[in-house]
DNA sequence: TTGATACATTCCTGTATGGGAATATGATTC
DNA sequence: GAATCATATTCCCATACAGGAATGTATCAA
C-alpha cells in the first residue's frame, strides 16, 4: 500500500503547506478563486487543485456567483485535528503540567467516588 | 515536485494514522519497541520505520536500555500543529462565534478605518 | 562460540502525489 | 455567435511513500 491519499482525511489534506495557507486566507472570509491566486502567488490550476482536495475532505464549501466560484471555510473539518493535538498540550505547557498535578491531587483526595 | 516527505515536518509525519497511534501510546509513558509492536498489532519493521519518521521530525526520543530501545514522546514537536489549528476554534465553538460577532460590531462602530 | 532476542535497514512495488503546460467548461458581454 | 473572463480538468513526470519479505546489527545467555 502506498501513502494515504491527500483526500483521505483532514490530516492528510492539511499536511500540504499551501493548503493551510488557503485555509488561513479563507478564515478571514469567503473569497473567489482569482483572489486566492493573487494572494498566494500560485498558478491558477494549482490553486484549483488544492481547493478540490480541501473540498473533498469537507474543509471548504463552494458557492457559485456569476462566473466566479466563491470558497468558504468549513472549520468543522479541522476539529478532529484540534481534538487530537489538544491531548498533547500538557507536554509543553507548564500551566497544564501543573494543572495535571492538581487534578491528580484532587483525584487522589476524592478517593473512591468518581466515574471516568 | 512530488508530495513532501513524511519527514518534512510534524504535519506530514502525523498524517499517517499509525504514527498518531504510536504517539498516543507514548503519551502514557515511554515504551520499548516490542511493546509498541504488540499493542499496535503491526509487524516490527513497520513500527521501526514509523518510529524513524517520528524521530526525524523530533516527535520522539530514544534511549538505549540493554538490548531494548526505549522511545519517549517529545510533545514540543506537535506544538506547531496545535498552534495552527487553534486559530480555527472560533469556527466551531459557539462561544467564540459570539465573541467574533462582538468584535465585528466593535470594528463597525469604530467606523471608517478600513482598507480593501 | 553459538544461539536467541530486540531492533533497524534494505529491496521491491503499486500507488499517488504536486507542479507545469495545455486544454476544456461555463458564464458574461458585445 | 464570437470573444473573453473565471475555473476546472487532463496529461506528463520525478519523487516518495507504506507494507511485505529478507537481511543486518547489537546485546544478552549458556
Amino acid at each position: 500500500m502506498a501513502r494515504a491519499a491527500t483526500t483521505a482525511d483532514a490530516f492528510n489534506a492539511v499536511a500540504e503547506p499551501r493548503r493551510r495557507e488557503i485555509l488561513d486566507l479563507l478564515a478571514d472570509g469567503e473569497r473567489p478563486v482569482n483572489d486566492l491566486v493573487r494572494r498566494l502567488g500560485l498558478a491558477q490550476p494549482q490553486v484549483s487543485k488544492h481547493l478540490r482536495v480541501l473540498r473533498e475532505v469537507g474543509a471548504v464549501d463552494v458557492r457559485d456567483h456569476g462566473r466566479q466560484r466563491v470558497y468558504r471555510l468549513n472549520g468543522d473539518a479541522l476539529r478532529p485535528i484540534h481534538d487530537w493535538v489538544k491531548g498533547y498540550e500538557r507536554f509543553w505547557s507548564e500551566r497544564f503540567e501543573r494543572l495535571d498535578a492538581v487534578l491528580d491531587e484532587l483525584k487522589k483526595e476524592e478517593g473512591d467516588g468518581g466515574d471516568e
